[in-house]
DNA sequence: CTGAAAGCGCTTACAG
DNA sequence: CTGAAAGCGCTTACAG
């Protein structure tokens, strides 16, 4: 291992003055800095980034926060999406990205406070909201530069990033209404996610301006889904007035949907009308492609890492909450001409 | 930011003992214990990482070298499964992830040089091997700890876990030979990565073992499928003797060419069936569900974490090469009964 | 069972 | 433009 007192050594010169020409420092000869750069280029000189930490009191490294648990998430193309987003921007910031992910709720508070109080990190992008989440509350407190990707409130130094999901919801049932549904079903995902609260809101504020009934029982619950896409459905189309349409709370729902209805053997879009959230790559291939609210995924992460970065380096606490645009991206999933056309 | 010396001061000790009682050093006294641990939690002390780094000379943390083009990789939930493998295991083992992408081949030599030499990890998992990486050659110069998800050649010091992709191809082959099937056809995927090529050789050895030949123009390029699974299909459709059934490299690709048959009009896999690679949570989804080569992601990904902690911190090469088994999953995309019993 | 001292590899006022 | 010195927060022989 070659050390910055090797190269002073070899150079002739002090290690200040090496540690000098490695950070660029202005007043060095450029005789000086051309020799030292030689010699560590030569001597395979690669500095000690924990020693580097230790001094300078920041890591360059920032954690991901994995909601738990982390046993579902990967499943859904979206956790894929928002983390290329968030390392295209850390990456040409210069920032290492650590992943973790805990096992339990203990757990996670207390690999937290390792990686933050033990100065690991620099920064902490948390994926996922919960309803007081106690992990918010731990960073807030200790005024640690967080960014979260989803809502929360009451942290004013928690910068947020986020889509209007009220909206999003609002648009993607809106599309259902402009159709001419009347009886528009709803596939709810995990309910103490403030994006599963949110739009839901979303989607009975729009049924409720139609001036539009909503029957409980077309609240479909997807966890139940995921056990019985067939039996699921089977429920839902044989409600006396059945829906007409679902908007579904994310896209891999959305497929369990399909399938339950295909087993069945309903067409979509002929038989019932299906919308989604997060417009996943796979959303177009699927059979039909599935309508889907686009939430600029890539965009969130990278602008998590942008707002962060510039959090930790600027110390100033830009604006609390974020929004990212989203737009409706229409396939033949919810529309009916689709089909007879033959596309 | 309270230190040891604090710690030591409070409780009436030296910061040589605050050490041994944070590291569980067997002679020190059960009272010593006591009240500092006591005092450490009183007073909400947090070793700092990188001060234990830069004297212990290990990090506790492992890097993920991602693929380039990063760009590409997330959308496969291979990917993510494989984290999910990974992450299970280096928590539990106290390690800490970091996750690095880069740009271009320039930078990701720099990217692992500054990790690696710098002494950021203690070891790294790479994702992905291509003919003749010089990332692999890199590390293996250093005899850096290494685990390579795939395989690579000589280079007895980076610990590889693959799958038998020639048997996993050859299996799959195998098994639409069975259905009957002696037009049988190969999507490809990106040449270079060796997955590509082992898959390949697979089918050939399957058909020129059961006597079958193969015409060059059944094999597909999946790469021109992404462009447009509709005119790859068409293409393929369109051949004098075309195939009846296609083996395709992994589950994604799949759903391209699903999508382009579906478009033509084309049933599966009543008109032509389909075995794909990587049995991801979608596969079962699909419209028909896809019959596919389940690869044992999670388990590949936590064997490699394991193998790589056991690497560092007993400094013993196990077995070069480690095989996780694969098993073929028979779903209707490959079984004309499972249409015609209406499953 | 415990402490004083040296050192890990770097940075950064301070002085010249 | 450059160097000597102190220090970041920890660990670990060495000595008692």
């Amino acid at each position: 291992m070659v050390t910055i007192k090797d190269i002073a050594k070899a150079a002739g010169v002090s290690p200040s003055t090496v540690s000098r020409v490695i950070s660029n420092h202005s007043r060095i000869s450029k005789a000086t800095t051309e020799k030292v750069k030689r010699i560590m280029e030569e001597m395979g000189y690669h500095p000690n980034l924990m020693a580097k930490s230790l001094v300078s009191k920041t890591t360059n490294a920032l954690a991901i926060v994995l909601p738990r648990p982390a046993e579902e998430l990967f499943q859904d193309f979206f956790f894929g999406e928002l983390l290329r987003g968030i390392l295209a921007h850390s990456t040409k910031a210069g920032y290492d990205m650590l992943l973790s992910a805990a096992t339990s709720p203990n757990d996670e508070q207390e690999t937290i406070s390792r990686l933050v109080l033990g100065r690991r990190v620099d920064g902490v992008i948390l994926l996922s909201a919960r309803q007081d989440d106690p992990l918010i509350e731990l960073l807030a407190n200790h005024d640690f530069p967080t960014v979260l990707i989803g809502r929360t409130e009451g942290h004013d130094n928690i910068i947020t990033v986020d889509t209007d999901n009220i909206q999003a919801a609002y648009d993607a049932t809106l599309h259902m209404i402009k159709q001419g549904h009347t009886r528009i079903g709803f596939v709810v995902g995990e309910p103490n996610l403030t994006v599963s609260v949110d739009r839901l809101a979303g989607y009975r504020k729009a049924m409720v301006e139609a001036g539009l009934a909503i029957n409980p029982e077309w609240i479909v619950d997807g966890e139940f889904l995921q056990q019985s896409g067939y039996r699921a459905m089977s429920f839902v189309m044989n409600i006396p007035e059945r829906p007409t349409a679902l908007v579904v709370i994310d896209d891999i729902t959305a497929f369990g949907v399909l399938r339950g209805l295909n087993e069945l053997g309903y067409q979509v879009p002929t038989d019932i009308s299906l919308v989604s959230f997060n417009n996943i790559a796979l959303a177009e291939l699927a059979s039909p492609a599935i309508s889907s609210v686009d939430i600029g995924t890539y965009q969130l992460g990278y602008t998590a890492s942008h707002l962060l970065v510039r959090r930790i380096q600027e110390h100033l606490t830009s604006q609390a909450r974020n929004i990212i645009p989203h737009r409706l991206v229409v396939r033949e999933s919810s529309i009916q001409d689709f089909h007879k056309r033959g596309n």
